[in-house]
DNA sequence: TGCTAAATCTCGAAC
DNA sequence: GTTCGAGGTTTAGCA
């Protein structure tokens, strides 16, 4: 694969800009959709679904070209205020202060961020056509037992996935290497009793469609403490199966097709 | 409140650095604990709880005194990767190519980014002291509080607040219903031992002045586990109170005086 | 549009 | 340390 790097310069910088000449970059960078970082010393008032203030300090603030924001002190991985995709803006400068309001419709929301001291201000336009593929998430447990039916138990066989089932879905259903129908929830993480009780939700309706024998187990990579006692209980089973281990069958497959292709 | 200002830089910027130049620097803010902001084209490995590929394109990248690393891309309100506080880093130059290596323990995993151009390099060290209060803050409930005062309890009339008694303040002061002094102590988060101790101490100063029944109220969302026992060995009470509630009796006020000003 | 379940959830508090 | 519950959760997938 080659990788082309262009020479553009995609980003203009300003270093400790005047408020008012902050003011005058940050409104054009608005008018032309450019994402945008600033870093200074800030206050912060919200006011939507909650409200919150944040007092003055030094902070590192985003703000993209489709309209979210992020405010980002020096520590912690969540921003301490936000807003989602979507604002409309207003910039303001009044005395020595540089205010930015982010406003949204629906919920009617706003943040306002109030500037002082601007010691970084850079705008951009960044082209990102990358692919992102996240692997080993629940859909992909599903399909590597469905690639790999071994992975849950030798001798199943899969009837059909995502069997629709009210209220929901079962992630897996078939029959065990003795005929018995079974029901499979899948959970990436460390199942707690909610999965216990939603496999028993499925089970059950799947009882009144089907009079025979019927198996529901919970397959994850780990039972929670207390929910062992109450799947036992509801007559559930619980089958150990690392995402890690569904994530390497499917990358097995996957090179394989690539093999088969080339 | 006088804000004050300070007019050292704490942000030292590289635009358009070559990668070795850029790798120096970012090994000098590691070692020296300082954030950092790169704005380029890079691509990104990470492997751990789950595994993900993030193919190549212009990104914002963020990494915090505390270890924490995010990878924004233009568009979206949550990083594509990042890693939580925590974080050990490596820096390497390959060819044309600078990686930035995240990695923790518990759980292992790690996040691997690779530049092939850097548009912005910033490092800085950021001051933040600001407090930060959802809902709202201490005095925010004072303030509800002495507007509303049954939100503390029916028939309760306040004489004064921030009542100076040694060694603080207290926070709320009145007389109840039946003409018994109350000392109030305000928290906007689960109160524990030392907010009762604190109360005590406060009811003690104003016995000493006042030589009648005197009530101790300690008003707080939560009372934490430990802290009931203590609070009924000295006689004292406790009162749940939301910040959210305050929060919005305020609001309501704030509204009720926009419209007697129009 | 509204609801439900998942998330590399994160974060804090209790045990 | 682990476990549990909440979040301005956000986001994706469907009825």
């Amino acid at each position: 694969m080659a990788i082309f790097v262009s020479s553009r310069n995609p980003v203009a910088t300003l270093e400790n800009p005047a408020v008012k000449e902050a003011a005058e970059f940050i409104k054009g960078a608005f008018s032309e959709r450019k994402a945008m970082i600033l870093v200074g010393n800030c206050w912060v008032d919200y006011t939507g679904r909650a409200s919150s203030k944040l007092e003055a300090g030094e902070r590192i603030i985003i703000i993209k070209e489709d309209g979210s924001v992020l405010v980002h002190r020096p520590s912690g991985y969540e921003p301490v205020n936000w807003q989602p995709p979507g604002c409309l803006f207003h910039t303001r400068v009044k005395g020595d202060t540089l205010r930015i309001r982010a406003v949204r419709r629906k919920p009617a929301e706003s943040v306002n961020i109030s500037f002082n001291k601007i010691h970084l201000l850079s705008t951009m336009r960044l082209v990102d056509r990358g692919e992102f593929s996240l692997h080993a998430s629940e859909a992909d447990m599903q399909r590597a037992i469905l690639i790999d039916p071994s992975l849950f138990e030798e001798g199943f066989a899969p009837i059909s996935y995502e069997k629709k089932v009210e209220p929901g879905f079962v992630d897996v259903y078939g029959v065990d290497g003795v005929g018995r129908l079974v029901v499979v929830e899948l959970k990436r993480r460390t199942a707690g009793r909610d999965a216990v009780l939603q496999l028993a939700k499925y089970v059950d309706n799947v009882k009144t469609m089907a009079n025979r024998e019927l198996r529901g187990v919970l397959v994850a990579p780990r039972l929670a403490k207390g929910a062992q006692v109450i799947l036992t209980s509801l007559g559930l089973e619980f089958k150990a199966l690392e995402p890690k281990k569904c994530a390497e069958i499917l990358r097995r497959t996957e090179s394989r097709k690539l093999a088969d292709f080339f």
